[in-house]
DNA sequence: TATTGTTATACTCTATAACTATA
DNA sequence: TATAGTTATAGAGTATAACAATA
């Protein structure tokens, strides 16, 4: 493939992504922002620390910290007392917290299937093989 | 395809072009931030006027004036008289402002290509034909 | 002395309400 | 009287700097 066409492929692929994106965050109308909702789903996978937690979502610390005091004081995280280390903490997913991230992701791909409703199955296949190939190409 | 496979496919593409979609966004370290790279990208289709831009952006009219504010002062947009209507006004991209959007999204699809690369022909034509599908999706 | 997390403070982006000019 | 845009002001999310507790 030419490098002409290569660029023309990645910036249309790259252009069509965003716009899903977008489209599933503005049709879902979250019940919690979206920087809770995101660091509510990293809790979802195991507990972590607030600086783990900072790190993943890329944000400074303090920034970490208001945002774990917002899901604590709604009852959706649990901040404990880090088992072998004083200084740290350890933030918990509570099953209110569960409930919660299950809803939202409900309420997100209700929208994504209204849309693929209407494909045909050659067309399922596709986006499906798409899908693993999506995720190699981002590294997972 | 049974709903419950219709689900799966759905809530893996989504987080597919998230994931997407973030890395873009951080491998790319764009020289603008994202509200004004957006208001540009959007001016590059023809000239607006702010009550229009700040529709398609989906923020509050006085939100897009300080945004267009600043790319005025950069020099990146020309905000001008409207031909026909007094009180409004139409943003139009300067030169300076096309050069400006060109670089940010070379800058954004150079992961991407860099991505695709690795992919064989085959593979690339998958997700050219995804991509057509996305976009369908979406309803463009 | 270094590290983990928090508090204090400031900056940016967003919104609503009030205002000006024009239709 | 309604509409387009701006100005005034406030709220939410983020950052850096300074601090307390522990390693």
């Amino acid at each position: 493939m030419p490098n002409e066409a290569l660029l023309t492929t990645a910036n249309d692929l790259r252009i069509a992504c965003q716009r899903v994106s977008r489209r599933v965050r503005y049709e879902s109308t979250s019940e919690l922002a979206p920087h809770l909702a995101s660091a509510l789903a990293h809790l979802a996978d195991r507990p972590l620390t607030p600086g783990e937690l900072a790190e993943i979502e890329r944000v400074a610390p303090p920034s970490m910290t208001k945002t774990t005091n917002c899901l604590v004081e709604r009852g959706l995280v649990a901040r404990e007392d880090h088992p072998s280390d004083g200084r740290s903490k350890v933030l918990r997913l509570t099953d209110a917290g569960r409930e919660t991230l299950a809803r939202i992701r409900r309420a997100r791909d209700d929208w994504m299937v209204h849309q693929l409703e209407g494909l045909t199955k050659e067309e399922l296949k596709l986006l499906k093989n798409a899908t693993e190939l999506l995720n190699r190409v981002v590294g997972r």
